[in-house]
DNA sequence: CATGTCGAAACAAGTGAAGTTACATATTAA
DNA sequence: TTAATATGTAACTTCACTTGTTTCGACATG
């Protein structure tokens, strides 16, 4: 695999459910995100488990969201998807008995680490509400350019 | 595979061939970093092709810096490597028809964007020779604590 | 020409996300 | 109670990618 897309696709899920009224079953937003349902019910499995959406099982089930968009930040669901590792890069040993190799784990470590604090205070600092607007401004532009052709 | 260690294995190797005068062979290098005389080729190449160090063949051949230690940044290395993913996070898809998924990956590539450029300030903040530093500071404490045992 | 060294191709191994199948469990409604 | 609809979960496969390994060829040294 090239990455983890676990959080762009819930993110995608989620702002889904928002527009859709009621209930979305795992079928149903499989289909949202090009997936398959069971992707979708382990990978939700963390957001239900934080008290984000709710699932019901049974006729006329499925997901629903729990909380405002606005009140859940991408560092939430980040943090609900068990906080995956961020980096492709990392160190060749954990505790080595080298020296240097000592030496380079702490600069690189400390780099990452702190690359790391600057994406979590950027997830921090949007809500799904956020992208839900953006959303609605593409939405609208696209409109626009469609009566205008 | 977990990760790419790569870039910590070379800034490895890299302040080992400082201290070790004259030619280090493949062989060598590779017994250092726990690792094979292939995946040393292997990896230094882009380090030669960028002129950082150079190769020689046959008897007495091997790898030499060509650069001071501090003439290389961190960067300067990871670029020779060919500039490897930083992010085990990534989109769902790059060329989204749905304007919902299209908000997502503006705001995700967005963040990443912002943590890679704070990732990359960080490695051209630092050189190898400040990492050698660091060996030093380490190897002299560990030296002391060796004495007063 | 024998030895040592890099260069490079080819292939196997290990890892982790994603896709798929199969079945158990729970809920709703007739 | 039964049939239909959903989720929950385990197991297996697939895929991409780093790493490890083997096996050559090219070339320099003495």
């Amino acid at each position: 695999m090239r990455h983890d897309s676990r959080l762009s696709r819930v993110l995608h899920a989620l702002i889904h459910m928002d527009g859709h009224d009621g209930r979305a079953t795992s079928e149903t937003i499989g289909r949202m995100l090009g997936t398959n349902a069971v992707v979708v019910r382990r990978t939700m499995a963390g957001l239900r488990d934080a008290g984000y959406v709710r699932s019901d099982k049974g006729p006329g089930g499925g997901w629903t969201l729990v909380r405002p968009l606005s009140g859940i930040t991408l560092f939430d669901v980040y943090s609900a998807l068990g906080s995956p590792p961020v980096f492709a890069l990392g160190l060749a040993e954990d505790q080595p008995q080298c020296l240097v190799e000592q030496a380079v784990n702490a600069t690189v470590a400390g780099a990452l680490h702190e690359a790391e604090s600057a994406l979590m205070t950027g997830l921090k600092a949007v809500t799904l509400a956020d992208i839900a607007q953006d959303f609605g401004r593409r939405l609208k532009r696209s409109g626009a350019h469609r009566s205008a052709a």
